[in-house]
DNA sequence: TATTGGTGGATACACCGTACGGTAGCGCAC
DNA sequence: GTGCGCTACCGTACGGTGTATCCACCAATA
């Protein structure tokens, strides 16, 4: 089997499930091909398209759910896939609204979204269109972002409980006892409850919300 | 002048400012301060902790803008600040949402919103703060990525118009005239002409919007 | 058979973060 | 005054990275 991009994406992106994007290399990539890192050249021309390829992969798997009749189960079905697809392959909300997603499946997906967007009440013009495709995605990317990253920080406490507990869990707790931000310790003390997914739910149906009451033109 | 974690994270902060978060290493920090490498590890235990404290000091500064008296006026303030901030220091929204912000500036903005949203109608107990704190931020941090992507392309389209002509524009105008992305292609042809500073106030208006009118319990 | 073209590989370079060992200087005990 | 110990500083070195360049081999053609 003679070396593919695809294969190359399928491979960097085990990698990158396992070890992360820093623990990522062209050298790992093709030492678990069983090939010389110069290779993964003829099919990339660097390392960022490399991550352009994984992104549009991932991409892919959230565009086959991005058909629906009514508008508001499309939006809701892209947005809930792309949570999972970023639960799945943390260092895909690394890449996040890093950088332009371009790639054939990432246009598919951005096609059924802002179709479906066209079709909701309160959307009128382009220009409506543009605002709401623009917040619709700045929720999803700032609340998958959010989520990833506190559940790294969660992790690393969890097997890292010695480390936790010496450097951040006291600095953090001495912080709050300063009395300096009373607001934000009562949100780290009886906060931590709330499930992830409602939350999600919640943010997202906010922002539709204000999309198609629309109080503003 | 004998160096120190202030003057460590300024010059750092220059380096990212001019050259990115990837042109910055620890050898050119040290460099510029005339000073070998391994210096600056008597100051910072890894460049991570580094980009915490450059991150710090750019919260300083929006923390700097977030007292006012009427809830809305506080948050409107400090998400115009973060936005400025993250325009002023491009790599800043490379930071954001990445990593847990936790530094005293960051935690005296945080602890600035939460206590302005905790007084907005409709905000009634601590769960509602939480999902408020949350929804406000992730369209915060979603929107500045965006812009700020979308400012790095244009740039490189306008300072390289030969690469930009050369490989993207006729790859995504290839891409929108197959006539698979039709909404896109209104976009990307139509919508070019909005101001950014007015779609950020937009959906930023939106979300608050929706926090404030609450239509779920 | 001789030549050529292209494909896969190894080597090399510049740079990165950072672990480590040595050294030089200063303050203190006697 | 003299010796000692300790601390702060510094350069060097290691393992890793992305990528450019050159080289060897092998197939197919003249």
């Amino acid at each position: 089997m003679p070396l593919s991009r695809e294969k190359i994406a399928a491979t960097a992106i085990r990698l990158a499930d396992a070890h992360g994007l820093d623990g990522l290399s062209l050298r790992k990539i093709a030492k678990e091909l069983g090939v010389g890192p110069m290779r993964l050249y003829d099919y990339v021309i660097n390392r960022s398209e490399l991550l352009d390829l994984m992104v549009d992969v991932v991409y892919a798997r959230i565009a086959e759910v991005s058909q629906h009749s009514e508008w508001r189960a499309t939006v809701l079905a892209v947005a809930h896939a792309t949570r999972a697809a970023a639960l799945d392959h943390e260092w895909f909300s690394d890449l996040l609204g890093g950088r332009p997603h371009l790639g054939p499946h990432a246009l598919a997906v951005g096609e059924a979204t802002a179709a479906a967007l066209s079709q909701a009440p309160g959307v009128r013009g382009i220009d409506d269109l543009q605002r709401a495709v623009g917040a619709l995605n700045a929720v999803i990317i700032g609340a998958v972002r959010r989520e990833v990253t506190e559940r790294r920080t969660a992790r690393s406490a969890g097997t890292d409980e010695a480390a936790w507990q010496a450097s951040l869990g006291p600095y953090l707790t001495r912080m709050l006892e300063t009395g300096k931000y009373p607001t934000v310790a009562r949100l780290v003390i009886d906060g931590a409850h709330l499930d992830a997914e409602e939350t999600f739910n919640h943010n997202l149906a906010t922002v539709l919300d204000g999309i198609t009451s629309h109080p503003h033109t």
